[in-house]
DNA sequence: TCAAGGATGCAACCATTAGTTGCGGACGAT
DNA sequence: ATCGTCCGCAACTAATGGTTGCATCCTTGA
């Protein structure tokens, strides 16, 4: 994850130190290197107010820069039936249906 | 915070329980419920993860999407069935219907 | 050369809270 | 009536974010 070197990044941008930073989103300035080296993470809401303190979006924070994003898609099949769910519940159908389909067609040929 | 109600939506949307959304997260489903509820939140990771799941930017599922939120509303209610719930509570259908139509189309072939 | 001060990392501890397990209620289908 | 599905509530556990204190590295200047 990007999000230890995007705030390094932006803090150093503006020639911070982690004792400023922390200063200004009141945490400690141990907060702030472990947040930096990824030992910790910040939780949403101060992820909320370092966004907009650097003014960048919460991709770019937490993804990395946005040039480098890419999409990717999990696709998870959706809970519908498919025909062997089904033939397996509704297979008795095949009873009564067969039992007169078959002999309507018989008859239709003779 | 939007976080919970921009998960439930996406979630509903997809037409999927808190248990399979759940089971794809590797998470229990009480953790799904708390976060909808607004009592927990994910950790960054999972965060990531939402995101590429259900294919919105962090800050849409954070600070919300006002373009969706118009979208939400309309569909709040209700609850479409797809194909196969129509078909299981309908099967039944099958005889009038059959009973009809394949003697039709075997009457216009002779 | 070395002392002092500033900036950051490391380690131990504490406290918050995210996540799990278990239970029960609401609802629909059979 | 009963079973299955879906979801919320409560209590507990455990993971981890945040704090305090100490160590390290670098720079600067007498």
């Amino acid at each position: 994850m990007m999000l230890g070197q995007r705030i390094k990044e932006e803090r150093e941008r503006r020639e911070w130190t982690q004792d400023e930073l922390a200063n200004t989103l009141n945490v400690s300035r141990q907060a702030i290197s472990k947040w930096e080296l990824g030992t910790a993470y910040p939780d949403i809401e101060r992820l909320i107010q370092i966004s907009e303190l650097f003014n960048v979006t919460l991709d770019s924070l937490i993804k990395g820069d946005d040039d480098l994003q890419k999409k990717i898609v999990i696709r998870k099949e959706g809970h519908n039936m498919n025909f062997w769910e089904f033939a397996a519940r509704f297979w008795w159908l095949l009873f009564p249906i067969g039992g007169w389909l078959i002999p309507t067609i018989i008859e239709a040929f003779k």
